[in-house]
RNA sequence: GCCCUCAUCGUCUAGUGGCCUAGGACGCCGCCCUUUCAAGGCGGUAGCACGGGUUCGAAUCCCGUUGGGGGUACCA
């Protein structure tokens, strides 16, 4: 039997990071068993239906290297409704199912509470089909069903706590508990990897497999990620879309091995591995059984460690889209005009080291392709004190002096200034610095002030001077 | 409420009865390096939730307590 996995997220218009891992985890349980991953859209919901929210689906799988054309799919739920339909009607047919006519306010006034569920009223009714009539499963009064589950053991559930759960709404339609078993069972699915939220699920879900004649598959809840306060990461309140960690500039490599991370870890003390060790070694019975936090601090310093380890060409090349903007991502401030690759390559090592997400390159590199530095206020007010103008007007004419405009030449002309008034480096290089780039913090000066350009160079540092008299 | 489930530093984890006076990583704090900031190097901070057992021996096994999470829809 080869194992056949799947990953059937409903699309919502952007891609939750926990579907994400969901994807991983199924996609190595492939790899590892030389089985097969089927994508499936589930978009019962006319409102989830949008053909551009299944291209965000499969380009964010892409992304986080699932690759288009190396899995099954996509399918989509919606035009397997006939088939949904069939298998709640054999249901009833057998006697499995019971239409049921109770409005949800009906049940809540007979039991008194609004979790205790469906209270059964409609079982002995035989009613048929009809206006406003759901289709119930009919549960099993007594023994437990026990789910097979590679992470868990064998979770138990009694069935006389399982409520006669709907299986098809009143008009027609079936509901996912329904729908989303008989679209595994037609697309042989054989295990089935997704978040712990499915667990309660799954006992009901089981006794469909069982009632509709097929062996049930092999279950694996893995457990949430949830945020600071513990909670499941939600749409609402977390940031959870792969696309904006993505266009933040969160390196794919970094992201995914982060996300395998959160219950596991390989062998050794490391977390930083290849994706190959990954596949290689992790195992979906090992995960950790409780809810782990989804840490962008610990993820952020991941990526800032994938950074370092890319080659000067790698790293440029991979900035590119944060140079000149897209259709997600912020256009820079500068004029694309001004834009010069050859300055931006010589000077991206400098600041391979200084950033932890790509999106920070623009602030490191602004000055050279801006007319002006910026302003920032902060930084002016910091570095332009008292003595301030008399290192300007001395770095102007050390600087206006240079035969040799390199770094060594930069650094060597204004230590010397330094001296002649008994200042460090560090205090010297302040003013000159927010002068020319426009703030406090950035790469190292006399590289900059080099490939700056002596006009450039010069006439900023007199600006700034100007603005101190 | 009920059902399910979980429990090692603040966080993610290693640990599967003796190798643990509990290891690594992120964070945080020092120091070094240093033209700012990073990076890098060195060091430090901090944990087996609690109570009972079992055992010569328990972070590891059992029970209970407490606490956390998930679910409880004609959503998926």
């Amino acid at each position: 039997m080869t194992v056949r996995v799947r990953f059937a997220p409903s699309p919502t218009g952007m891609f939750h990071v926990g579907g994400a891992r969901s994807a991983l985890q199924n996609w190595i349980y492939a790899q590892q068993h030389g089985g097969v991953f089927v994508l499936r859209i589930e978009d019962t919901d006319a409102a989830r239906n949008r053909p551009e929210w299944t291209e965000g689906i499969i380009s964010a799988l892409d992304w986080i290297g699932i690759e288009r054309g190396t899995y099954e799919g996509p399918h989509f739920q919606s035009s397997y409704a006939a088939d949904h339909t069939a298998a709640a009607t054999r249901l009833y047919g057998e006697g499995r199912a019971y239409y049921c006519d109770c409005k949800r306010e009906d049940v809540i006034a007979r039991t008194g509470n609004t979790h205790i569920g469906y209270d059964g009223f409609c079982r002995e009714r035989a009613l048929g089909p009809g206006e406003g009539r759901a289709l119930r499963f009919r549960t099993p009064d007594e023994g437990e069903t026990v789910v097979v589950d590679l992470v868990r053991g064998k979770p138990t559930f009694e069935n006389k706590l399982l409520e006669d759960f709907v299986i098809a709404r009143s008009d027609g339609s079936a509901v996912f508990l329904l729908a989303n078993v008989v679209d595994d069972m037609s697309m042989g699915i054989t295990h089935v990897i997704r978040a712990e939220e499915h667990l309660p699920n799954t006992p009901k879900q089981q006794l469909l497999w069982e009632a509709l004649g097929v062996t049930p598959p092999v279950w694996g809840h893995v457990p949430v990620i949830v945020n600071e306060k513990r909670q499941k990461l939600s749409k609402r309140r977390d940031k959870v879309a792969l696309e904006s960690y993505r266009d933040e500039g969160y390196l794919a490599a970094a992201m995914r091995n982060y996300l395998m991370l959160l219950g596991w870890a390989p062998t050794g003390d490391r977390e930083i591995v290849p994706w190959s060790v990954v596949e290689a070694e992790y195992k979906i019975e090992e995960v950790n059984h409780a809810p782990a936090f989804f840490d962008v601090k610990k993820l952020r310093a991941f990526n800032g460690e994938y950074i370092r380890a890319l080659s000067s060409t790698e790293f440029t090349q991979v900035c590119a889209p944060w140079l000149s903007g897209t259709e997600t991502i912020a256009t820079p401030p500068w004029d694309p005009e001004k834009f010069d690759s050859e300055v931006f390559a010589t000077i991206a090592p400098l600041a391979q080291t200084r950033i932890a997400v790509l999106s920070e390159i623009v602030e490191y590199v602004d000055f050279f392709f801006l007319d002006e530095p910026v302003q920032d206020d902060a930084s002016w007010a910091k570095a332009m004190k008292e003595g301030a103008a008399d290192i300007l007007d001395g770095a102007a004419a050390a600087f206006g002096e240079l035969t040799e405009w390199s770094a060594d030449a930069l650094k060597a002309a204004l230590e010397q200034v330094g001296e002649a008034r008994g200042l460090k480096l560090g205090k010297t290089q302040a003013p000159v610095r927010v002068a020319v780039t426009g703030r406090t913090i950035g790469l190292p000066l006399f590289e900059s002030i080099e490939v700056l350009g002596r006009d450039r160079a010069l006439a900023r540092i007199a600006a700034a001077r100007a603005r101190l008299s």
